[in-house]
DNA sequence: GTCTATATCTCGATAGAC
DNA sequence: GTCTATCGAGATATAGAC
């Protein structure tokens, strides 16, 4: 998630180790829920090397946000360029996404909390000078897959924001999904798998000519 | 949307300026982002005012959730109430939810906030206690709709989970989402007909038997 | 680079006058 | 019921020794 980031190699151990506390203790509580003394006891270092570091609790968000950012859009080229088929591609995209998610599921929380707070920090960082790289590669290939037939009109942002909510759900709203089905919060194979096939059966034949 | 509560009119002009108020910081900044002082403020009232009446935050925090949830629980009752086939149903659903969310978007942000931490405080309140009114009675319609043969044979808690998501998504990532469309952001007549238009098409041909 | 100690500030909560 | 003043906990951030 992380370790996406061209820069990650050539940080020293202590930075990767804030990082990483930082995008869990951010995910958890926001920005203004999560604590300096939680982040710094989870990298396992003193709190005062956190601004030594990275100056200010802000510049520190920032920095997480900035990362995961772009190990979203790296992500979703990676799962576009593995298939040729809608089909397939639909469901590397699912199966991608979801995987990443359950594996980080703070990440999640880290996106909605930005948005929650009008997304100040996301914005400008996918904003038009930088290219939206991965959201638009996103529509673009909706619309691509419109135009030569492979599936019915439809709005390109309608349906990603729709793929988008179906996935990020299952993590948002995990806590509450699990008290109908306990076994939904392990997320081992089999339920990841039945999550994709179920949005790749509902999308595919809601999308079909 | 807190006026659904049964005991809403017996509350003291202060009371409801206080709930009004504090649903809508808890929904921007969760639990524990979210300033009483904030609170006071936008309820036109004093601080101290909000102890008097609500002893703790936890305590009016705990008030503001019950109610949202109570009403959440009534307004679908309502929409599945008022139709008789399938296709109908589903309409008056995500028509209602989103029309919900678009008036008070704080709704959603305090449903995820709140689910980010863990949800305590809902799941107690949807618990099996208290049968979980609302959720149970979607998944009751889904599984009728299959055994009827008006849908396709799917997993009715998955279908549920997609289903929120979709709405949901549409509210939380607004700022991201507005940055490709702007006219989104507005929530006019055209653009809520043309998201549960959207929805509606793809879930009714992705659920056809 | 690392850590302790501390300055400074903000927030929830309460005391007590009216 | 309402308001002012304030306490005390806990947070960010920094100073300064090592």
């Amino acid at each position: 998630m992380l370790t996406d980031h061209p820069s990650y190699t050539s940080l020293s151990d202590a930075e990767k180790a804030i990082l990483d506390a930082a995008l869990t203790e951010f995910g958890r509580a926001g920005l203004p829920g999560a604590r300096m003394q939680d982040i710094a006891d989870r990298a396992g270092i003193n709190k005062a090397m956190l601004h030594y570091y990275f100056r200010s609790k802000d510049k520190l968000y920032e920095e997480v946000l900035t990362r995961v950012v772009e190990s979203f859009m790296t992500s979703i080229e990676a799962a576009l360029d593995s298939e040729d088929t809608f089909s397939a591609q639909l469901r590397a995209l699912l199966d991608a996404y979801l995987r990443a998610h359950m594996s980080r599921p703070e990440v999640v929380g880290l996106w909605v909390n930005e948005n929650l707070n009008g997304a100040p920090v996301a914005r400008r960082l996918l904003g038009p000078e930088r290219g939206a790289r991965g959201p638009r590669r996103l529509l673009c290939w909706i619309e691509d897959a419109v135009r030569e037939g492979h599936i019915r009109p439809v709005d390109p942002l309608q349906f990603m924001i729709t793929f988008l909510g179906s996935v990020v759900i299952y993590m948002i709203g995990m806590p509450m999904f699990s008290t109908f089905r306990p076994e939904l919060a392990r997320g081992g194979e089999e339920e990841i798998r039945a999550r994709v096939d179920h949005l790749h059966t509902l999308f595919y034949h809601g999308l079909k000519p």
